[in-house]
RNA sequence: GGUUCCGUAGCUCAGUUGGAUAGAGCAACAGCCUUCUAAGCUGUGGGUCGCGCGUUCGAAUCGCGCCGGAAUCACCA
């Protein structure tokens, strides 16, 4: 409600000061939306400003009611219940900005997000948002999200994590932030030697190719039978009488894998190879998710290209007295001063661990990108981590230490609980993907919306459907929440799911089918005297909203804000098509009026769901 | 045990600078298609906003203390 809610404040404070003869401040004058059950759109809360009125709530209301109706036009009639002074703005406002909507293709998005979602790009023609930074030079944000280990396929704390981050960018981008996009891929260390290992030990020369399998599930089952295997041994240990600490240090597979790992380190060629083949194997296979999933990166890191740097800043360290070593030769940084303990940086055989890699990281993106903020979508049981890399990088005197934010999120569980790899409970990505377009083929079948069509087009329809389930059922949780994957609902496709919202869309398009078929044209501008019903005016204030949303979502990181927001648009869009005709309206303006009010809705919430990655169809 | 996060309807979730009688969806039940897409719309029932105290004209929202759950505190990543 930003531009008629900076007219009213200001002439809110204008009132106090003639009628009271005092100035007020901001944050006296708290406006909000009028409640559904009251007549009227914006309420100003008049509790804060009796102390200056010195009069009961009703008659402060009351002048100043009064003294807004006088003096602006806008403002059309107001009426007060207890404190609160509800507001009635003109009809004519709301169409004055819906024919501005109409003209102004970028609508609420600064700067075009190319994610191939059929976001519209532009400059941004209206002057709602950012007044007088556009000279400024953007602000840069990288964002690293993904950052997959190479043992494994990606599942469904992977998906939320992907859809978090890429969403997130294209959010930025809509605000106008310039984004890198980035993934730090774990290709290095012990678990990429247990899945090497268990191939070399049983995997007789099999590849995608032999084998028909998608390379990183064929490098997963490796990583899966070396764990059995791995658990085996250490019954076997425990059963001669070992402690199960010892058994697991000891297990005969476990001290293989390191001995592995040191080759790798040294550069053994033999085991260099084999790394570089499965790693292939498993790249080959992530792209092929990506790709399903819609999302992609302008820079991708790889830890066995930055794990070295970490370890000279850390020396450096050493150097200059921040940290200190062990007797053993183990390098410590001590985070006591801090209330926290003593982190380790260096093993005693001087190979690095997870944070001294991290550290080299955001150094090599600070020489090559210098962004302003530094992002990290990474799930919440690494909070502790990144509280300690802040306060490493701060220690090391970084100047940009600060500009590392952990976009932390919440696990996703299952309805039986926590997924567990080990246990073979892990949602699988690309099965997940797959049985979400199944799914949607089935409905799609059932309702036979689609008969007709041709097979590619049905094809891509479903895809659609059944990606954007997937997306909205994950996006629409406010990222800091655990949250539960139900399967069954998940697929669901009534109430506040992708596909009501892709629904509503499509009708949309269906509307201007069938007006193009009776040869009704687009109306290019609305008449701005029209009476407006309820449904008509709810709509025109949320799309009057929507920039807000944006900006809103962008500060916190949080694309749950644009799904709720565009859920509630499109449940009021329905209630309005289910009451009015559109096409059958008689009155010609108003006729033109619906139209032009079906195309932004239909814009704006196509925009939206490009800002979450989720695509709209046509027809469906 | 320390630290951090979460706790709203049977279930999944909204509710964001503290504002009016806390909202949706799912599930259940009852209705609405000769019409621009019924993947829709309408209605009914369903609440100690974890509990208590405090701050305030006003608390789901802020503070403190409990209770419950999760994560983390590794020479794992």
């Amino acid at each position: 409600m930003q531009q008629i809610e900076e007219i009213i404040s200001g002439s809110v404070t204008e009132a106090i000061q003639s009628l009271y003869g005092r100035v007020c401040s901001p944050d006296q004058v708290q406006l909000q939306k009028t409640r559904r059950e009251f007549e009227g759109d914006i309420t100003l809360v008049v509790f804060p400003l009796l102390k200056i009125s010195r009069k009961t709530p009703e008659q402060t209301a009351s002048d100043i009611g009064e003294y807004l109706v006088r003096n602006h036009h806008e403002i059309k009639q107001y009426s007060i219940i207890k404190g609160f002074l509800n507001l009635v703005v003109h009809d004519s406002y709301y169409l004055k900005t819906l024919n501005n909507i109409s003209s102004d293709k970028s609508y609420g998005i600064k700067t075009g997000a190319d994610n191939g979602s059929g976001l519209h790009t532009g400059p941004y023609g209206g002057d709602m948002m950012h007044t007088g930074a556009e000279d400024q030079e953007p602000e840069i944000f990288m964002v690293e999200y993904s950052s997959p280990n190479t043992n494994k396929p990606l599942h469904l704390g992977h998906i939320r994590n992907n859809l978090l981050g890429y969403s997130v960018c294209n959010i930025l981008k809509a605000t106008g932030r310039r984004v890198i996009k980035t993934n730090l891929v774990n290709d290095r260390g012990i678990h990429i030697c247990k899945s090497m290992l268990a191939w070399l030990r049983h995997g007789k020369g099999e590849t995608p190719q032999s084998s028909g399998k998608k390379g990183d599930h064929l490098v997963g089952e490796y990583y899966v039978k070396f764990e059995q295997e791995y658990r085996s041994q250490i019954s076997e240990l425990i059963a001669g009488g070992q402690t199960q600490e010892d058994a697991e240090r000891n297990a005969p597979l476990i001290l293989e894998a390191q001995e592995m790992l040191r080759k790798w380190e040294a550069g053994d060629p033999e085991i260099m190879k084999l790394w570089r083949t499965m790693n292939e194997w498993v790249y080959e296979g992530f792209d092929e998710t990506y790709r399903k999933l819609g999302v992609d990166f302008d820079k991708v890191y790889y830890e066995s290209e930055t794990w070295l740097k970490g370890k000279e800043i850390v020396l450096d360290g050493v150097k200059n007295q921040l940290f200190f070593k062990h007797h053993d030769g183990s390098v410590w940084v001590d985070l006591k001063p801090e209330g926290l303990d003593e982190k380790i940086l260096l093993r005693s055989d001087g190979t690095s661990v997870y944070i001294t890699q991290d550290i080299g990281t955001a150094q090599l993106r600070q020489e090559e990108y210098s962004p302003d903020k530094m992002i990290y979508v990474v799930g919440n049981e690494q909070n502790y981590h990144f509280k300690v890399l802040s306060i490493i990088l701060e220690k090391l005197g970084f100047p940009w230490a600060r500009s590392l934010h952990h976009l932390s999120y919440g696990m996703v569980e299952l309805p039986e609980g926590r997924m567990k790899s080990r246990e073979g409970i892990v949602v699988d990505a690309d099965d997940l993907i797959a049985e979400m377009i199944q799914t949607a083929r089935e409905m799609s079948r059932e309702l036979g919306k689609l008969d007709g069509l041709p097979e590619g087009e049905k094809e891509n329809i479903c895809r659609i459907i059944g990606m954007g389930a997937l997306k909205y059922y994950i996006l629409k949780v406010d990222p800091v929440k655990n949250m539960t994957f139900n399967p069954r609902e998940s697929i669901d496709f009534d109430g506040n799911t992708g596909a009501f919202i892709q629904y509503t869309y499509a009708r949309i398009r269906s509307v201007f089918r069938k007006a193009e078929e009776l040869g009704i044209a687009k109306p290019r501008n609305v008449s701005e005297r029209i009476v407006l019903n309820r449904k008509e005016k709810n709509m025109l204030l949320l799309v009057h909203d929507f920039p807000s949303v944006i900006e809103d979502a962008a500060r916190a990181y949080n694309p749950s804000l644009i799904a709720n927001f565009t859920y509630e648009l499109v449940r009021e869009y329905n209630q309005f098509y289910h009451d009015f005709s559109i096409l059958r309206e008689k009155n010609t303006e108003k006729r033109n009026f619906r139209m032009a009010l079906s195309e932004v809705v239909a814009r704006v919430v196509r925009n939206n769901m490009g800002l979450l990655g989720i695509e709209m169809p046509e027809r469906m």
